[in-house]
DNA sequence: GCGTCCAGGTCTACC
DNA sequence: GGTAGACCTGGACGC
């Protein structure tokens, strides 16, 4: 039984982060919202991947696997970890732009504002297709699909999300078939083919000194990411300007913001100006402030 | 039971 | 550069 400790910055909030999006409700995320524990496979170098829960600790964060492993496999989960957490991101200018603001101030008290992600921007970017023009219940059945079929497993028997090569090795047929992406299945087998062949760098978009705008323009390219998929991983990659306006925050915009009254696309830019390069944040944030209403173990 | 709508959009073809 | 129409799936809804 392996078990590592990872500090985290003072205005990080574990509870706000793990329920951020929509993503630690998708495997190989696993969250525990009674006990607030979130379970993740970690895929790691020459061996099987390994499921470690991570949960808050006194200081910072406390992270268990249910094997021993080395130095330098303790070194990789603490480094996703952080990755994952957004451990490293520093918000402290985002913090000053909403301090000020009434309705925002919340913000910053709490330490919200980071938004969870995969250890790969593969993961993310793959699921994010798997988000366009559908339910969430559909979504969810295709992201199963893909660990169940195509991730390696761990020795207590959960899968880790699969790599880009071992998606690049089924046709197109199986995302139809097996994993029910329709008219998407093109588009995941084309991502995964152009990755495994070395085509395209997703992992580079996270260092990246291309501008936000010719960023977005390289995301794009990629069959099946419009604007509302590239503004989203935008934010994944620690860019906030996109709004990445869906059907869900259209119309949480007209109930909280507008008086239940259908509101232009316009008039939420406008809302959010004020915020900047930050904007995408805080609309985020503010639309789902409310996630965490009445749970008092959030509140921490 | 059947048809329609649409959900955390995007692509293509055509102006 | 802007926009109609098509596109997989599956659950909700009205009839």
């Amino acid at each position: 039984m392996m078990q590592i400790k990872i500090s985290t910055p003072r205005s990080f909030n574990f509870v706000r982060t793990v329920f951020s999006h929509g993503w630690s409700e998708l495997v190989p995320f696993e969250l525990d919202q009674k006990k607030w524990r979130l379970l993740r496979v970690i895929d790691l170098p020459a061996r099987p991947p390994v499921s470690i829960t991570i949960c808050r600790a006194k200081g910072g964060l406390r992270i268990e696997a249910g094997e021993e492993l080395n130095e330098a496999q303790e070194a990789a989960i603490a480094k996703a970890v952080r990755h994952m957490l957004r451990l490293d991101d520093d918000l402290k200018p985002f913090y000053a732009a909403v301090g000020g603001s009434e309705n925002f101030e919340w913000i910053a008290r709490e330490g919200a504002g980071r938004l969870l992600r995969a250890p790969t921007v593969f993961e993310d970017l793959v699921k994010m297709i798997c988000t366009t023009n559908c339910s969430w219940a559909l979504t969810d059945k295709m992201v199963n699909a893909l660990v169940r079929l195509l991730g390696s497993e761990t020795p207590d028997g959960r899968r880790s999300f699969p790599s880009p090569e071992a998606m690049a090795a089924m046709p197109v047929a199986f995302y139809s078939n097996e994993v029910r992406a329709g008219y998407r299945a093109g588009y995941l087998k084309e991502l995964a083919d152009q990755i495994a062949s070395g085509a395209v760098d997703v992992e580079g978009w996270l260092t990246t000194e291309l501008a936000t705008p010719e960023l977005k323009r390289e995301m794009k390219k990629i069959k099946g990411v419009g604007d509302y998929a590239a503004e989203n991983v935008l934010r994944l990659v620690g860019r906030y300007d996109g709004l990445a306006l869906d059907s869900w925050i259209r119309s949480k915009f007209s109930r909280t913001r507008n008086k239940g009254r259908t509101a232009s696309d316009k008039k939420i830019e406008r809302y959010y100006s004020s915020f900047g390069e930050w904007r995408g944040l805080a609309l985020w944030c503010d639309m789902t402030r409310d996630w965490l209403d009445g749970n008092k173990a959030a509140a921490s």
